[in-house]
DNA sequence: GTCTATACGCCGATAGAC
DNA sequence: GTCTATCGGCGTATAGAC
């Protein structure tokens, strides 16, 4: 054990753990309220020296974290798409996996939830734009065609669905359902996929 | 007719003419990201002064908007309450009500549906603790009881009708759908009623 | 009561010492 | 590569002239 360089070293922060203290300042006092000062004292740094050796700026940061997110958000898509077959299989991996993170990355839904990114990333695409919402469309669109889902134009089935499902997480995350998300998993699939489910 | 007036006196800037000023560019820009600069150009007029003799503050204009947006919303739904007794006409009435704000006052319903209100407002109430959305939990607790929507949490019931009515009007006021909000009406709420309706 | 000037604070960002 | 000091800009808010 190197004992002398545990005392002299404390912290070694790096880029990951910047971007999950800003995660959660933004998610829970927002973008704007957050200075650049609040993310270095959550990590208990003294100065905001350490951020500008990993970021441009702070909007570079907020955007690395947009990336990040959605990135590994597309992968989860892609693994659903692939292990299931059914629409109704692919929504419902999907559906598990969002109330996955409520429970288990909460500040991860926050962002995708309830921040409002294009008031401080204007330059990002809209989250209707990204990829993995574009896939999950298209997987609704297959679920018509299949005879799955019942015909509708698959925007509306895609808010249909996801209205039910999202604004539920979100009255977990803000607190006034006051159980954990997969408290409300399987009767919120049923009435989800309801909706748009065929007969 | 008072022509020396007209040409002297070429704007009477009233508060409630700030007030919608602000309001147009909060839901466009957001909060932080418009200055009281903005604001009065907006109003044509040349200085921020105007806003200072109605307003004490930039938060309190904002505070002021919140208190007319959840009050007049406040008298709607009693209105909507009074004229129906049954559960679901009074919530197709209250559906009515934000599709047609939706396409004649796209401002206020972005104000409700789009703006991360605790941002800029921690003082004043969550939207779920404000006077109109309690009502709207008492009319489905009443339409529980009397066996009109089935025995589910009405909080819940609360989520999936509004998850999918609110989602959709999301969605056509960022252009996402194309059409009016009206062009939807019925369908959106056919969908809505029938996740919470008994049977 | 409308406009000018300005004070003040805050924060993002940089430069430079160690 | 971490900390100090500081600059510059912006936006709120005020004070005072007219």
């Amino acid at each position: 054990m190197d004992q002398e360089k545990e005392v002299i070293q404390i912290r070694d922060v790096t880029q990951d753990e910047i971007l999950l203290s800003a995660l959660r300042l933004f998610t829970t006092k927002g973008y704007f309220s957050t200075s650049l000062v609040d993310v270095a004292q959550l990590l208990e740094m003294e100065n905001t020296s350490v951020i500008y050796q990993h970021f441009k700026d702070k909007k570079m940061m907020a955007s690395q974290l947009y990336v990040n997110i959605f990135d590994s958000l597309d992968i989860s898509v892609d693994d659903i798409s692939r292990k299931n077959e059914k629409a109704s299989e692919q929504l419902k991996g999907l559906t598990d996996l969002l109330f996955k993170l409520t429970d288990e990355a909460p500040d991860v839904m926050r962002f995708l939830l309830v921040l409002k990114l294009d008031e401080f990333l204007p330059d990002e695409k809209q989250i209707h734009e990204t990829l993995p919402f574009l896939k999950v469309v298209k997987i609704i669109e297959r679920g018509i065609n299949s005879g799955e889902i019942r015909a509708i134009d698959p925007q509306l089935a895609c808010a249909y669905f996801f209205g039910i499902v999202n604004n539920t997480l979100r009255l977990v995350l803000m607190g006034v359902l006051d159980k954990k998300a997969d408290a409300y998993l399987s009767q919120v699939w049923f009435s989800a996929w309801n909706t748009i489910a065929k007969k």
